[in-house]
RNA sequence: GGGGGAAUUCCCGAGUGGCCAAAGGGGACAGACUGUAAAUCUGCUGUCUACGACUUCGGUGGUUCGAAUCCACCUUCCCCCA
């Protein structure tokens, strides 16, 4: 199976300018297509995982992929999608996050000589003058059509300031800068990028009369409609630091029944074949499939030991059995007991558990909270020094959280 | 530049002098049921040394016995006219 066609039997393909094209461009491996990664925080998430996986693929079959970090439309912000206006960023958080980027990218990419290479449109854009571009490339931009972008329906009505109505130029212009001085001929991105994309394959056409191409890959959504990776606390970063891979794993590990296949075919490396196979899965055979997927993407981002682990850890924990080895801990300190006792309420907030008292108060009432495998009943339960020895308490939050006390 | 409107707890959104820690919905969390899924039902959702106290309704001052509610100024946003 050819490249294109894989992506096509993963559904990774969303939107394309010329299908034939396309095809024959990247499945002869002649591609020099780009994805622009906008710095907004200091971890790239799973969103961008998806854009990361399909630049290794199309690398693999002989295409170079260009990373443009968006150092310069980062001062600009993408409405795309928005309902407000980003936050503005300074100048030293925009570098910063750039840095982050990168160190995390050299794990998928290669960069290798006569490789991939990364590019930052700041190193273009901050020098350009307003005047001069106007002048270059302003006639080639209908505020008409532009108008009519899908990118902007939403922000239509709640109101769109001139700076971020430019995000779309200053995109179009990064493709026609890599066109020229890169030989870049194609551009991918999320489904919500096809405006912007499209408008950069136009100035292409209307400045040099050639022809450059785009695709965009599907968001991916769970079965109700929203975008995956985000959680209650936010995204699901990628840097161990802010996403633990434990808490990496059980994300993928929770999916809906509806979603697995989905994700194994989107995002993992397996063979399309054998994802065939896995089609006709039901029951809990499906639960076997999210802890394929779980471990597959952990492997992928944190490598093949955390991902064995995570398994061991996730097992232990739900499956019965004891691995306490690699689950969050916390250590008390003598300051922290009222003589040789301390009160539940008090625990749960020490180890970060609950974030008030009242919140600790009320998981009690509700049967919550179980310290050994035992339902804490009282809320005036206490715990003495000699219940943190050894292997230290085993703190049960609901379901899904558990916590390691010791001394 | 002129005129009008808005800012409420995680989000949406009621509340227009005391009965307001603030309706309702969503989300989150917990319980039951389950497969670490979904759906459903129940509880719960400011903080605390907890049947009571304290702090919150964009910001700063003011009026009042008493303010989310009234007044002044400021900040931000939206709409209409130019």
């Amino acid at each position: 199976m050819e490249i294109y066609e894989e992506l096509v039997a993963r559904g990774l393909v969303a939107q394309v300018t010329d299908e034939p094209e396309i095809r024959e461009l990247i499945n002869s491996g002649k591609a020099v297509f780009y994805i622009g990664f906008d710095p907004t925080a200091d971890s790239l998430h799973v969103g961008h995982f998806m854009a990361l996986c399909l630049m290794k693929r199309l690398q693999m079959a002989g295409n170079r992929p260009v990373v443009l970090i968006g150092g310069g439309t980062g001062y600009i912000g993408d409405p795309s999608g928005r309902s407000d206006m980003r936050s503005v960023m300074t100048p030293e958080t925009i570098q910063h996050n750039c840095d982050c980027f990168l160190h995390q990218m050299e794990r998928f990419i290669d960069f290798g000589e006569g490789k991939a290479i990364m590019v930052n449109n700041a190193d273009w854009l901050l020098k350009l003058n307003y005047v001069d571009l106007l002048r270059d490339v302003g006639a080639c931009f209908s505020v008409n059509n532009m108008l009519r972008a899908e990118c902007y329906k939403q922000r239509m009505e709640k109101g769109l300031s001139f700076l971020e109505f430019n995000y779309m130029i200053m995109q179009s212009y990064d493709f026609y800068h890599l066109y020229q001085h890169y030989g870049c001929n194609m551009q991918f991105g999320g489904d919500d990028q096809w405006s912007n994309m499209l408008s950069g394959t136009d100035l292409i056409r209307r400045k040099l009369g050639e022809n450059a191409y785009a695709m965009t890959i599907t968001l991916l959504m769970n079965a109700e409609g929203k975008k995956m990776g985000k959680t209650a606390n936010g995204a699901v970063w990628l840097d161990p630091n802010k996403t633990s891979p434990f808490e990496f794993y059980q994300y993928w590990r929770n999916v809906g029944d509806n979603d697995v296949l989905k994700c194994i075919r989107m995002l993992t490396f397996l063979p399309v074949e054998e994802i065939d196979k896995m089609d006709s899965w039901e029951g809990s055979q499906l639960n076997r499939a999210k802890e394929i997927l779980a471990f597959e993407l952990t492997k992928l981002v944190h490598g093949e030991d955390e991902a064995a682990r995570a398994e061991e850890t996730s097992r232990g924990l739900f499956a019965g059995g004891g691995n306490t080895e690699h689950m969050p801990t916390t250590a008390l300190t003598d300051a922290q007991f009222d003589g040789d006792t301390i009160g539940v309420l008090n625990l749960l907030v020490a180890c970060g558990l609950c974030a008030s008292n009242g919140e600790a108060r009320r998981l009690v009432q509700q049967g919550g909270i179980l310290a050994n495998d035992k339902k804490v009943e009282e809320i005036g339960a206490t715990f003495s020094k000699s219940d943190f020895a050894g292997e230290g308490l085993l703190l049960k939050k609901g379901k899904k959280s558990y916590h390691r006390v010791t001394l």
